[in-house]
DNA sequence: ATTATGTTTAACAATTTTGTTAAACCAAAA
DNA sequence: TTTTGGTTTAACAAAATTGTTAAACATAAT
C-alpha cells in the first residue's frame, strides 16, 4: 500500500531546520521543535526514534545541502572568475536564509567527531589547484590558496552569523540590513578578484 | 574575617571558558564543567547559585574581555593605520586562545535578548567615522565603512571558528594550522589596508 | 460499510540535568 | 587546643528532557 505522507514528518525536519539556522537556537529541545511546527512532540519519536538521529539528519542533510552548492560550482563549466561569481551568489543565497547552518555543522562535527569524505578533500584540491593557476596568471593576488578560500567563506558567512550583534551595535533594522547584506555580493567579489 | 579564597570559583569560571570558547562545546552541562575542573559538581551551586547565573557571569565577562580589546584600541593615540594594526595583532591574539568566544555571545545575546549598552555604540561611531575619513584620503577602499569593520571582523574571526572544519579539509595538523593563522595577520591587514 | 494501515494523541516511564540540604573537613584565629 | 568560618562533599529532591506504550483517529482500499 501506498505511504499517506502527510508531510508531517518533512515539516518536523523543516522546522528544525527554521529553528537551528535561520533562528540560531542551538540548544532547542524536541519539545520546542514540536511546538514551533504545531505538533504532538511523540511524533518527533515516532518518525525519528530519538532526537539524536533527527538531529544528526538534519545536520547531514545541511552538510549536502552545502556541498551541493560548491559542487555545482566547482564542476561547472565556467572560466574561475565567474565560478567565483557563482558561488558567492549561491553561497550567500543560502546563507541569507540560514545564516546558522554552518555553525550547526560546526558543532555537531565537533560534538560527533566526523571526518570530511575523500572525495570531497579531492574537489576541494582541485579548487585549489584552479585558485593557484589563476594566481599564476596574475588575476588575483598571490597567497597560500587556502587563505583564499577562507577569506571568501569569512566574508560570506561572518557577517549572517553575527547579524543580532551587527543590527544591534549598528542601529539598522531588517530591511537596511538585507540591503547591506546584498551589497556585499559584488563587494566580497571586488575584495577577493580585484 | 579575610575571605579564604581557594581559588576555586576562579578555576571553575576559567573551566568554563575554556570548554566554551577554546573547546567550543557549547552544550556542556554544569557537571561537564565540574568534571573537568575536577571539584565536585555541588560548588557550581555554592559559588554561582545556579547554572544560569554562572553562564551570564561567563558571557558578561567575554564581551568585557572584548570590549577591553577594542576600546583600547578605538581610544589609543595612534594614526589609524596603527590602529588597524593593533586591532589585527590583539584581536587575534585572543581569538586563537577562544575561537568560540564570540559564538557564545552571539548565542547567549540572541537567547537572553540583551542590548548593546549606548556608550559602546557611541565608540562604534566614532571609530566609523575615522574609517571614513580615511577612505576620503584615499588610503583605504571606499565603502560603506561598516562593510569595512565587517570585513576585518569576518576575516578575523571566521577561520578561527571553524577551525575543526578547515583542519579536515585541508588535511593539517595544530601546528600547521597555528602558522597559517600567525600569517593571517599580515594578510588580514594587506586586504583591509592595501 | 468495513477493513487495513498509517497517523496522531495522551498517559506514563526513564533518563538527564539541575538545585538543596546537612554534615564532614580544614586551616587560621583566639 | 578549641573555636570559627569558609570550603568541600555525599545524599537527596526537584525539574526538565527524552523515550515508550497503547489506544483513538482518519483515510484509502476492499
Amino acid at each position: 500500500m501506498a505511504q499517506r505522507d502527510t508531510g508531517t514528518e518533512q515539516l518536523i525536519k523543516d522546522t528544525a531546520k527554521r529553528i537551528f539556522f535561520s533562528e540560531g537556537k542551538l540548544h532547542a529541545t524536541t519539545q520546542d521543535i514540536a511546538d514551533a511546527a504545531g505538533v504532538n512532540r511523540t511524533l518527533v519519536n515516532y518518525y525519528f526514534r530519538s532526537r539524536d538521529i533527527l538531529f544528526e539528519q538534519v545536520a547531514d542533510e545541511a552538510r549536502a545541502e552545502m556541498s551541493a552548492v560548491l559542487d555545482s560550482v566547482f564542476s561547472a563549466k565556467l572560466a574561475f572568475k565567474e565560478k567565483v561569481q557563482r558561488l558567492i551568489n549561491d553561497f550567500m543565497d543560502q546563507a541569507m536564509k540560514f545564516p546558522y547552518r554552518e555553525m550547526y555543522v560546526v558543532t555537531e562535527f565537533k560534538r560527533t567527531e566526523k571526518t570530511v569524505p575523500e572525495e570531497k578533500k579531492n574537489r576541494i584540491k582541485q579548487f585549489l589547484a584552479e585558485i593557484k593557476a589563476e594566481m599564476e596568471l596574475g588575476r588575483i593576488k598571490k597567497m597560500d590558496p587556502r587563505h583564499f578560500l577562507m577569506n571568501l567563506f569569512a566574508l560570506m558567512a561572518y557577517p549572517l552569523i553575527t547579524t543580532c550583534l551587527n543590527k544591534s551595535l549598528y542601529n539598522i533594522n531588517d530591511n537596511e540590513y538585507l540591503k547591506l547584506m546584498k551589497e556585499r555580493k559584488q563587494l566580497i567579489f571586488d575584495m577577493v578578484y580585484q
